[in-house]
DNA sequence: ATCCCGAGGG
DNA sequence: CCCTCTGGAT
């Protein structure tokens, strides 16, 4: 096979790279349903899937449902979360998501990005967690590994993470786009590092535009 | 010391 | 656009 010559082959052919890398690539955040998806993933902003994972089993056992996280008392959310980090604002966040749930959607995780972004603690990289991991919907979650790599691998130039997704979203299948956000997510933390990439030991380097020059 | 799979606010 | 929020891993 020879190199991908556009920006939509090489994104697809780096997916396809990947996919022999990470074959099983899954969301590492445990949950057991939509809502508790959302939670943990207001809960990961910044911090590892495992101490979200550790402090989540107490959490859900209080707090279930929207109705019940909607009445608690903030210092007690807190005390759950303290040691994932950036506890106050989440805490604070977590209470006016479940509020907001109630009154506007009906306790029920919305589907719609619009409504997803209205939530408070959930921007755009959230919202295409819960569409794509725990919706079955399209969505292509782009966070600072995505960024940096769809620039390195000339399938965009965008810096602004909206259009990456929505000119990165056009080039995969619909249900593709979750998984390719998961893989690529991997290999940034693995292999292509912000600083120092480990071009050497890359699936990619044979097509990298930026191979050995970062 | 520095970096995380962000989001809100000024 | 830049600052802040936070603990834990490395």
């Amino acid at each position: 096979m020879g190199k991908p010559r556009t920006a939509v082959g090489r994104c697809l052919r780096t997916h396809e790279e990947l996919k022999s890398t990470f074959p099983d690539a899954r969301c590492e955040l445990d949950f057991e349903s939509p809502f508790q998806l959302l939670v943990a993933t207001i809960l990961s902003a910044q911090a590892t899937d495992k101490s979200v994972n550790k402090a989540t089993p107490k959490l859900f056992k209080i707090y279930d449902t929207p109705e019940r996280l909607a009445v608690a008392e903030i210092p007690e959310i807190e005390k759950l979360i303290k040691s994932i980090g950036l506890f106050r604002s989440k805490a604070k966040n977590l209470k006016g998501m479940a509020r907001k749930l109630i009154v506007d959607f009906d306790s029920q995780v919305p589907n719609g990005m619009d409504d997803l972004v209205s939530l408070p603690g959930v921007g755009r990289k959230t919202a295409n967690v819960v569409r794509s991991v725990a919706l079955g919907l399209p969505g292509l979650p782009v966070d600072t590994h995505v960024t940096r790599i769809v620039q390195r691998m000339g399938i965009t130039g965008e810096s602004d993470p909206v259009k990456i997704e929505r000119v990165v979203g056009e080039m995969l299948p619909s249900d593709a786009q979750g998984e390719f956000s998961l893989r690529v997510i991997l290999h940034g933390r693995q292999v292509c590092f912000a600083r120092n990439p480990n071009c050497t030991e890359c699936i990619l380097n044979y097509f990298c535009p930026n191979a050995f020059k970062v």
